[in-house]
DNA sequence: TATGAAAGGCAG
DNA sequence: TGCCTTTCATAT
């Protein structure tokens, strides 16, 4: 075999990182004779493209046939292993069939960005990049002229962190120092004394004296690559499994002898993290791997120190979190096979694991798991194939499935395994209560009704803490001239922009496009020194508690406090210690928190999710309600949550009070099958956005008529109609959704619209196609 | 996406 | 005609 490809020459199939419909599909490239046999699919290679040289996946290695044209001839191979698995470019021709992207994104989505080439050029042996704009302009000149010439570049950006290491050798022992070098005497001291290898930057001397030692090979001095991430993993104590109760047991029975996936429906506090642990335990113990995925705001050390404190440097860690270089060293440790088990958000569900025995998916129900930007995957589906090439179980776990997912138990698709009893036998449920707020309009505080502030305080005597949800941040929502009505609104989006209070400074911010502006002191429009708040946010929600129990502790944690690396971490921690009596904070604060001394959950408008223009925006409420409700009452102590609401008796609202999902599910079913939406009906949301609203329209149109003369008239096409936010970053957005159930031609309608929107005249047109969108707002 | 070639616009 | 900008087809 090997001689017969020594002999004739070899073509490897390429799909190039040129992001566009025309160029979403295979080229073919000669592979030079000092590298055939070594180039295989998987491998990035750099070739040229036009005038340019671009970065490449090899797909496809084949013999030429004899008949075969000149063929250009790769430039440059990167790799010495395939980066990319067959199963993941198998993995990217499945997705590529409901996922409109193109091939070449969904492959880089794949990688670490450090393995995705940056593209420069040289002239005259300058780098493009770092020339200055007059430079730039007269390189240009002498190209034109024929003075100099263009020299493209493709880099990758691979980049391995290496440190020296210092080892002694046994000539040490023997050599005769001179009596007068004191540094030497004290330095051969300390380094007889070591019996392993050192940092160098860990000894305690200075180069010129560790130079000598060297020049006289008493040390040797060597640079290894070393991990990043490593020192997160030494400094977690290891923790034994628990035992399990009853329900527990019988789930991790159905797991690991379950032919389906598996839906594991169990209540905040039931136990479910540690039934995944010993599930994994138990592929391991088989010689197979496991992904873990979290969303990505659970990612925090109290999470994923429970599977560190199991599994130990077994581990690995995906988070947003990591640097570009953390990431890839990540990558490294996991393709190395040096790592069993991987917990990560969504993109972690492309870890180069081989022969995995099991994915889980840890609140399922999270919109986090779709990517919102192309490729548009969901990792969920990701995951339904990874198992099926590996003959994997998937397990989907929640408190509050999604309602595509309980619905899939319900006909078979998915075998439903309940936990209905807290692990901790002694943790009781928490006691839900509402509280009508329409009946509070005229106490002391406009947000916190009396009941609630008696909660509190009632809680803080008794030294206990407190989490308090606002879904709302900044100060106040709009700014309102009270004389005729204006609203400061942003001047790129059609939105009103949000009153912060940033160090006592005031500002007007734009949530969706970052402009900022200062609060004028006149109404814009009539002149009226009359502008008021409106709308409460987290930041008023803490200044009018703090002026109402002047010695409470308030800790506020929303995306304004926690943009700096680790600031999430840092509050969580210092909430733990009991540094503060009460944690404020938006949607964040929901999700996967586990603080025993919380005995009280207050939700102080439950509202703000439930009227927005979106069929899920029930599903949505009930599941945030009950997610924080499931913070309360951890441990041993009672746990007590009050929802302040305008509409108490909204089934979301009502339903989460009662903590009934099971009454919800059946109830938002009965309302999705009445407007044909998802579970009963797949969808496809097509976005079309351009700086001309006109325009918007016209292609959106063009769209619509396009799609229904192309599918069958059992589609459900709606629209174009304007997003509720009809402009953003000056960008006017329409959009046309497809409701249907099967629909043979539409792949190829849905490519023909990719084509539609490369045309030369939809230059300034964007268009995005979002296969099961999450997100209509 | 980004390139070079071709076509178009304009001053002299 | 030279010089500059815009348009367009194309990539193995």
């Amino acid at each position: 075999m090997r001689a017969m490809t020594e002999s004739s020459p070899e073509i490897a199939q390429v799909i190039v990182d040129v992001p566009s419909i025309q160029t979403d599909r295979l080229f073919s490239y000669a592979v030079p004779r000092e590298l055939t046999g070594i180039v295989t699919p998987g491998m990035r290679v750099h070739v040229p493209f036009g005038a340019r040289v671009v970065q490449g996946f090899v797909m496809v290695c084949a013999q030429a046939e004899p008949s075969e044209r000149e063929l250009k001839e790769i430039v440059e191979v990167l790799d010495v292993a395939p980066v990319l698995s067959a199963e993941q470019l198998e993995l990217a021709d499945s997705m590529r069939h409901t996922v409109f992207s193109y091939k070449i994104s969904i492959l880089k989505a794949m990688l670490p960005n450090l393995l995705n080439s940056s593209y420069d050029k040289e002239i005259d042996g300058k780098r493009w990049s770092l020339l200055s704009e007059n430079e730039k302009l007269a390189a240009m000149k002498r190209v034109r002229s024929g003075e100099a010439a263009v020299h493209y570049l493709a880099k990758t950006k691979e980049n391995q962190k290496r440190e020296k290491w210092l080892s002694v050798e046994p000539a040490l022992a023997a050599f005769q120092f001179d009596a007068r070098s004191k540094k030497r005497l004290i330095a051969r001291d300390f380094l007889s004394a070591l019996t392993e290898p050192i940092r160098v930057k860990d000894v305690p001397f200075s180069r010129s004296v560790l130079a000598f030692f060297a020049e006289n090979q008493l040390i040797k001095i060597e640079e290894k690559v070393v991990s990043r991430t490593a020192a997160f993993f030494e400094a977690i104590n290891a923790d034994k499994p628990r035992q399990l109760n009853q329900e527990q047991e019988n789930a991790l029975a159905a797991i690991v002898s379950s032919d389906k996936p598996i839906l594991l429906e169990g209540i905040t506090g039931s136990g479910k993290t540690e039934v995944y642990l010993q599930a994994i335990a138990h592929y391991l113990a088989l010689g197979k791997r496991a992904i873990v995925l979290v969303p990505e705001i659970s990612l925090t050390p109290q999470m994923t120190q429970r599977f560190v404190a199991r599994f130990g440097t077994q581990v690995a860690i995906l988070h947003s979190g990591l640097s570009d270089g953390e990431k890839y060293d990540e990558w490294r440790k996991i393709k190395a096979g040096e790592a069993q088990v991987v917990v990560g958000a969504r993109s972690a569900i492309f870890a180069p694991l081989e022969n995995i025995g099991i994915i889980i998916i840890d609140e399922e129900h999270e919109t986090s798991y779709k990517q919102d930007a192309n490729p548009r995957y969901h990792a969920r589906d990701v995951a339904l194939l990874r198992c099926a090439f590996h003959h994997a179980t998937l397990v989907l776990g929640s408190a509050t499935p999604s309602l595509e997912s309980r619905a899939r138990a319900e006909r078979q698709v998915y075998q439903l395994i309940r936990l209905t009893a807290r692990a901790n036998p002694r943790a009781l449920l928490p006691t839900v209560n509402s509280v009508d707020m329409r009946r509070h309009l005229n106490d002391q505080s406009a947000d916190f009704s009396e009941q609630l502030l008696e909660k509190i305080n009632e809680k803080l005597e008794k030294n206990e803490q407190i989490i308090l949800m606002l879904n709302k941040r900044g100060y106040s929502s709009f700014l309102m001239c009270r004389e005729c009505g204006t609203v400061i609104k942003c001047p790129n989006c059609d939105v009103s922009l949000t009153l912060h209070k940033d160090n006592g400074r005031w500002q007007l911010n734009c949530h969706y496009c970052g402009h900022s502006e200062m609060p004028p002191r006149r109404c814009p429009n009539c002149g009226a020194e009359k502008l008021r708040t409106y709308g409460t946010g987290t930041e008023k929600v803490q200044e009018e508690l703090q002026a109402l129990l002047p010695n409470v502790r308030i800790l506020r944690m929303d995306v304004d406090t926690t943009r700096t690396k680790n600031a999430h971490e840092k509050i969580l921690t210092a909430f733990g210690r009991g540094e503060a009596d009460i944690l404020l904070g938006t949607q964040m604060i929901a999700k996967g928190l586990d603080f025993p001394n919380v005995t009280l959950v207050g939700v102080i408008n439950a509202d703000t999710g439930l009227n927005l223009p979106d069929f899920r925006a029930s599903e949505r409420t009930f599941q945030l309600l009950m997610q924080v409700a499931g913070r309360a009452g951890r441990a041993d102590k009672a746990g007590e949550v009050l929802i302040q609401t305008f509409n108490p008796e909204h089934y979301a609202l009502a339903l989460a009070s009662q903590q009934d999902y099971e009454t919800f599910y059946k109830q938002e079913m009965k309302f999705r099958q009445l407007q044909a939406y998802p579970p009963y009906y797949f969808t496809v949301q097509i976005l079309v956005s351009h700086k001309n609203e006109e325009l918007a329209v016209k292609k959106s149109y063009e769209i619509l008529s396009l799609l229904a003369s192309r599918l069958t008239e059992k589609a459900r096409i709606l629209g174009p109609t304007p997003r509720s936010i009809a402009r953003t970053h000056n960008f006017y957005h329409y959009q046309v959704l497809i409701k249907y159930r099967f629909e043979e031609g539409l792949e190829d309608a849905l490519n023909a619209i990719l084509e539609l929107a490369q045309l030369r005249e939809n230059r300034e047109l964007r268009v995005a196609i979002d296969s099961e969108p999450q997100n209509f707002v």
